[in-house]
DNA sequence: TTATAAGTTTCAAATAATGAAACTATGTTT
DNA sequence: AAACATAGTTTCATTATTTGAAACTTATAA
C-alpha cells in the first residue's frame, strides 16, 4: 500500500509480512496468513518465526495465532518521542484543545496519506495509540488540505497523483480538479474546511504549520460533530488555531537547529 | 536489551539496527550509527538504506540523519487496536480514571519488563507525555510486581531471573529475595504498591488482571506523588480498582473467545 | 479408524548478503 | 586555493543465507 519494496532484498520482504498481518486487523493464524501471501509456505513459516523470535510479531500459543508485537509499541513511542513534530507541538496542542473544549488534530503527510502524529481531546485524556499512528486520505480531510495547499509544486504534484479520490459522503471532492480548485482558495485565506468529505457528520477546521523557512510540516485541526455545530462556528477558533499553529512551526524550527556543545 | 537476535539472519541483523537508532534518542548521522555498531560500513549502509526504503527509518536530507520511521508508527497503531488487552481495557480505565481524579496506567508484561500500553490522566496536561510503548522494570513497579506475583511459577522464574535488581532509590528493593518475599504478601493480598521504588516522590497501587481461568495478562495501577498524598490516601482507592481489573479480566476473556460466522 | 488439512523439517540449488578496497563527495585546515 | 581529512558511496569476488519442492509430522474432521 505504502512501500515499494522492490528489490529491497529479506528485509523489504520481512517488512511485507508485518503489513500483511496488520492488514488482517485481527490475530491471524498461520495458514489464513498463507492464503493471502505471495510467499510459499516454508519461506513463509520462517518469517513469521523469526519475526515472532524479534518480537516484531507476537504469537498466542493457545489459540495459534499471530498478532504484530510490543517491540512496535516500543519502537513507535520512541519514533513519537524523537520525531521533530509531535514532542515540540505537544503543549500548544494541549492548551489549544483545552480552550476550544474540542478534539485537536496533529498530522503528517506520509505517503499521500495524512498520518496522525497527536490528538487531544479534553473530555478523553487518553495517550493512546487509538489516534496516534492512524492514517487517512489527503484529499478529503481538513489537515491533509492544508497540508497539500502549501507544498511545493513538484511535491504536491506527485502527491495528488496518489489520491484515491473515492467518494465517502456526498460533499467528498470527486476529482483532482475540484482539489485543486480548493486548494488554491486554501492556500490564499491559510485555513481549510472538512466540510463532512471523508465522514458524515464529523467537520473540521485545519491550518498548516509553516517553518519561518515557509515549508509545511504538518497540520492542526479542530473537529467536531455537525450535531453540535457548524461550520461557522469553527471559523469562531480560527485566530486561536492560526496562532497554535504559527508557535508549533516557530518551535519546530528551533527544535531543529543544531545542538552545540 | 531484550531480544535474542542469534542466529535471525539478515531479518534480525535490521531489526538490531532499529534499536540501534532508537537508542540514541535523537536523529543520528550514519557516521555516529556506525560507530556504534558491529557491522562493517558497507553492511550498516545498505541497512539503512533498506530500512529508510522501507519506511522503517526517516532520512532528513538537510540534517543527514536518521530517525525511526513513520511505519512504526502506523504498524504501532494496528498492533494496539488489534492487541487483546488495551483496547478492551479502555472504557473501564477511563471510568476509573475520572472516579479517582489521578493517573491511571495499564501494563502489560513483555520480557521482564513492564510495558505500558495505555495511560489516563484527568489534571495535569503538561505532565507526563506519551507513555504508551513506554517500558520500566518489573521488580521496582506497582504494576510490574502485580503481575510477578501471578505469574505462574515457571513463567515467573524465568523473569525473576531478567530483573536487574537495580537500586533506583532507597526504597527500591535489593534482591531476588526480598521480592520473592514482598511476591508472597502480594499474592495473598490481591494488591501491589509502589512505595517509591523506582522514582522518588512516586507511588502506586496496582492490581494484577486476571482472566476467568485465573492467569494473568496484565495490570492496572492509580499513581500519584507524595507530594498529594501516602500510601493509606491509595488504599481508598483499593476496591474501585480491584472492580476495575475484575471486569477488564472478564471483558478481555470474552474479547478473546472464537468468533463465530 | 481413516481422511484431510495445518504446521514443520530437509537439503541441494539459487540468490542475496558480505566486506575489503577503492572511490567520490563534503567539509576543514594550512 | 590547494592539501588534507572525514563522511558517504560503489564495486565485485567470495561467502553465507535464503529459497522452495518435497517429504514429513502433527492436529482436526469425517
Amino acid at each position: 500500500m505504502f512501500v515499494d519494496s522492490k528489490s529491497d532484498g529479506t528485509v523489504g520482504k520481512a517488512m511485507q509480512v508485518l503489513d500483511q498481518v496488520a492488514s488482517f486487523q485481527r490475530p491471524v493464524r498461520f495458514s489464513e496468513l498463507l492464503s493471502k501471501s505471495p510467499f510459499p509456505k516454508p519461506t513463509l513459516y520462517r518469517f513469521v518465526q523469526t519475526l515472532t523470535s524479534q518480537g516484531m510479531l507476537s504469537f498466542d500459543v493457545e489459540r495459534q495465532t499471530y498478532s504484530l508485537g510490543t517491540r512496535l509499541l516500543r519502537l513507535a513511542h520512541s519514533a513519537w518521542r524523537n520525531s521533530s513534530l509531535a514532542p515540540v507541538a505537544r503543549p500548544f496542542i494541549e492548551i489549544l484543545g483545552a480552550e476550544v473544549g474540542e478534539a485537536v488534530h496533529l498530522a503528517q503527510f506520509d505517503h499521500g496519506h495524512v498520518l496522525f502524529v497527536d490528538k487531544f481531546k479534553v473530555t478523553d485524556h487518553f495517550e493512546t495509540l487509538a489516534q496516534v499512528g492512524k492514517i487517512a486520505p489527503g484529499y478529503c480531510t481538513g489537515v491533509g488540505k492544508a497540508i497539500l495547499a502549501f507544498m511545493p509544486e513538484l511535491e504536491q504534484d506527485r502527491a495528488l497523483a496518489q489520491q484515491s479520490y473515492t467518494v465517502y459522503t456526498p460533499f467528498t471532492l470527486r476529482d483532482r480538479a475540484a482539489l485543486v480548485s480548493e486548494l488554491a482558495t486554501i492556500r490564499a485565506d491559510g485555513v481549510a474546511y472538512d466540510r463532512e468529505e471523508h465522514e458524515k457528520g464529523i467537520i473540521s477546521i485545519a491550518c498548516p504549520i509553516l517553518t519561518n523557512l515557509g515549508s509545511v510540516v504538518g497540520a492542526v485541526s479542530i473537529a467536531t460533530s455537525t450535531n453540535r455545530y457548524l461550520i461557522k462556528d469553527l471559523k469562531k477558533h480560527l485566530p486561536i488555531l492560526l496562532r497554535t499553529a504559527k508557535l508549533i512551526g516557530t518551535e519546530a524550527e528551533i527544535s531543529l537547529a543544531p545542538t552545540w556543545p
